[in-house]
DNA sequence: GTTGACCTTAGAGTAGACTCTAAGCTTATA
DNA sequence: TATAAGCTTAGAGTCTACTCTAAGGTCAAC
């Protein structure tokens, strides 16, 4: 039985960031001490290490909420789920990571104008294609 | 001279965002009616376009606060400056795309490793792989 | 028996970029 | 003239994932 701040040790993840999680149903303690302390028993180690685990890899804790309600029963859910699940954050990575290649490519043609010197701005070709709008629009919605 | 929603039509932004550019000092309008409506003259409808053209790139209000004070008095003002914020915001975007390329290709490789079918997902290679904690860290910090 | 580290709670604050609301003028159209 | 569309403001709400604070109780060590 870990107290809260050994859990914190043993996951990386800070004490408030416990009790936060724990406040959006992702991890529990399953007793409390006389005095109300926490206390984490195995199952609750390995249950805080897979959200970690998941948060490692990039899912949002809404995800983590889906991935663990399919923990707790696996007989009543499917790989398609989980695919589901994963395909979906893949996708949504995959998305960011096209607009992010697009501001990338449109930074690194405005430097290449630029001759990043110590005359004055006046002349400058990243200025002046601000200006005339002439560049492609990389982001969108939020 | 355009009204603020006229402006909004122009520019592809809300008349909403408009104001809240104003409020963050990005835009304004130069002039008011008596009943305090905003109107837009044409160095102001170029300011407004400017910061659209910047935020399409994908450069932050602030960033784009700082080519604002750059452009309005291009002779105090060098073209080391600009780059450097280009140069910046384009080092955050190559930080931002490597991390999500681990997290993609972490993703792919627990999509290969899953049937995706309609089986109990006691056996699935996704669950075992965030159980088993194997999996590499793609997120840093925020 | 007291210091100091650790624990509890509810709730506020942070970041970034909006987005919306309420209450009330103004202006254009029918 | 009445209705609707459009404008004004301050300020609150949204989203995600924390991060921190205040005020106080608990526990082990010296
Ligand atoms: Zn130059
Ligand atoms: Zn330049
Ligand atoms: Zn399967
Ligand atoms: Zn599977």
């Amino acid at each position: 039985m870990l107290k809260i701040s050994e859990l914190a040790a043993k996951t990386g993840l800070s004490a408030h960031t416990i009790r936060f999680y724990e406040k959006h149903g992702l991890i529990s303690a399953s007793e409390r001490s006389e005095a109300g302390y926490r206390y984490y028993n195995d199952a609750d180690i390995r249950r805080a290490e897979f959200v970690k685990t998941a948060r490692n890899i990039g899912f949002s804790l809404e995800d983590i909420s889906q991935l663990l309600s399919i923990r707790v029963d696996k007989t009543s859910h499917s790989c398609q789920e989980v695919t589901d699940i994963t395909q979906h954050k893949l996708d949504e990575v995959n998305a960011k990571i096209a607009e992010l290649e697009s501001m990338q490519h449109t930074l690194s043609i405005l430097l290449e104008s630029c001759c990043g010197g110590p005359e004055k701005a006046t002349h400058c070709s990243i200025m002046e294609a601000l200006e005339a709008g002439d560049v492609k629009k990389s982001r969108s919605a939020a």
